[in-house]
DNA sequence: GCGACAG
DNA sequence: ATCTTGTCGC
């Protein structure tokens, strides 16, 4: 793998990189979440994606995929290491979700290229970043009280915001991922909070990828 | 050279 | 990300 020639890349596709709202509904019917993780000691990578319907926010599909890792972690070309799961899972959806919640950073990334920008990109879908640390940028110091945001700055550019969705908890990194406005992200997280740190699609999918008592107790009374 | 560094 | 028990606090 050559981390040069991924770097190249990185700046190409960010060039396509849409950062407006460019989203074809007046409200959306699902809103997907996704994440990846790994197992076998890393030789397997994991993407789950899951399906919520909106507004209800109720989880109504779920997917998960599993192939052989194609790279190492590497700060800054997450996405190369994490799509190809994300693509898998991806065509075995059967909704179509109008927009999608990727666990890491859309363009809040060193060259604008997140997972969240990159992977939105590959399947021409609103994407929205949400991560929980900084990869790049700075903020200025956050209120503690729940709801205080701050700008994301990198290179005199907003890159995204920093915002507190919960008392007493970290904060979230959320970013434009592709076809999504940097404040129409930070909206649609909002929308889709349920008193957790995480918005539910991405709750959802950390659930589903790590089999939590939450994702359980869905499939005993929606399965048996 | 030193520190930072999504998942 | 993953390996892992208890523990402090609301």
């Amino acid at each position: 793998m050559d981390i040069n020639a991924l770097r190249e890349e990185q700046i190409d596709k960010a060039s396509q990189v849409v950062r407006h709202d460019d989203m074809p509904f007046e409200q959306p019917a699902f809103i997907a979440g996704a994440d990846v993780g790994f197992e076998q000691g890393g030789d397997v990578t994991r993407a789950a994606l899951v399906v919520l319907a909106y507004p209800s926010l109720e989880l109504v599909e779920y997917r998960v995929a599993r192939i052989p890792t194609v790279m190492p972690y590497i700060p800054g070309f997450l996405s190369f290491r994490e799509s190809p799961a994300l693509l898998a899972a991806w065509e075995m959806l059967s909704h179509r979700p109008e927009l999608l919640f990727v666990d890491g950073h859309g363009v809040s990334h060193p060259r604008r290229l997140g997972v969240a920008s990159h992977f939105g990109l590959l399947v021409n879908v609103p994407t929205i970043g949400v991560a929980k640390k900084r990869l790049c940028g700075q903020v200025a110091p956050l209120a503690a009280e729940v709801g205080s945001q701050q700008p994301l700055m990198d290179r005199s550019e907003q890159i995204g915001w920093v915002w507190r969705s919960k008392a007493r908890c970290n904060p979230l990194f959320v970013s434009t991922g592709h076809r999504v406005a940097i404040d129409s992200a930070l909206l649609w997280v909002m929308r889709c909070m349920r008193g957790y740190r995480l918005p539910e699609p991405t709750r959802w999918a950390d659930a589903v990828a790590s089999n939590r008592p939450a994702f359980q107790r869905w499939q005993r009374q929606h399965r048996l």
